[in-house]
DNA sequence: CCACCAATTGCAAATCGTTTGCAACTAAAC
DNA sequence: GTTTAGTTGCAAACGATTTGCAATTGGTGG
């Protein structure tokens, strides 16, 4: 008996919400981003610049107007950046309003993967940083197995 | 009143002791090899290629020869890698018996380095993985912060 | 609707960390 | 010593990401 989302809201932002962002940062919306912003709205998973690249139709846009898409969305806290260890940095869109902090589950044999809601415990990084005199300490953790299908 | 010593056991394996393991698994105990272990010896702290490479007298060795002889040591275990998001890989010597398992907080300003006891905990681990059917499960773990001399 | 300008793009080339091919070299065993 | 599998240096290849630059374009003001 599966809850039908059991992960955060998932709620899919609009196109034109992100859009709107961009200009009131006056940035322009172009066609390679309104393509790059619908291609990470359709996928709730973190994506390579490469993945985005082979998502989008033959043509529309050069892998580096990927990167420097992504490096824009993420300097304005539109995409989140996370690292699964394997050499290439993966993006997700961050749910409005939301801080985008929350972590994977990834399968080291085909490469899925899952979201997880739990999260190291504040109170004991509070410990940490106050213990060691550090300020503004956050975390990056990430979790890796194999998945059910992989098992056999 | 700071405790001598706050981290793991950490008495210095003898070099010997090293280069045995690389003798019981007949791989030759070679100049650039003996070199590569004491610096990782005398460093408690993850180090890039390109850093023990730096440590090394003028000429020990090529840096590719570092590269092989860390992916060596990775590979029996002597060594664990890390990373800390900034595209280059880390290592450090395991400790003789321990499991390499352990954590860090890194400084964003200056990479100063601190290492960490705590770790996440091992129960919402395993309901992680039988929550996702997952096997095999681990976790990648990094604390990031700005450490008491970057703080002013 | 048009002109204008800063923002954007494509393409080629540069960077950076890491890996690989290969011929010359050497530690360790006999 | 001789032998040989394991090593090394050097050059080159690689994959991800960045940068320079000239050509293009979205959005604003008129």
């Amino acid at each position: 008996m599966k809850k039908p989302c059991q992960h955060h809201t998932h709620k899919k932002q609009e196109l034109s919400t992100l859009t709107s962002r961009l200009r009131r940062e006056s940035r322009k919306v172009t066609g390679p981003r309104s393509a790059i912003l619908e291609i990470l709205r359709h996928h709730p998973h973190p994506l390579t610049n490469k993945e985005i690249f082979a998502e989008l139709p033959a043509g529309e846009c050069d892998l580096v107007t990927i990167y420097r898409a992504i490096q824009l969305l993420e300097k304005l806290g539109m995409v989140k950046r996370f690292d699964f260890g394997d050499g290439a940095a993966r993006f997700e869109l961050v749910a409005e309003g939301a801080d985008g902090h929350y972590h994977h589950l990834v399968c080291t044999q085909c490469a899925g993967v899952v979201k997880i809601e739990e999260c190291f415990p504040a109170e004991i990084e509070r410990q940490i940083a106050t213990k060691n005199r550090f300020q503004a300490v956050t975390h990056r953790l990430e979790f890796f197995g194999v998945c059910p299908d992989c098992q056999k």
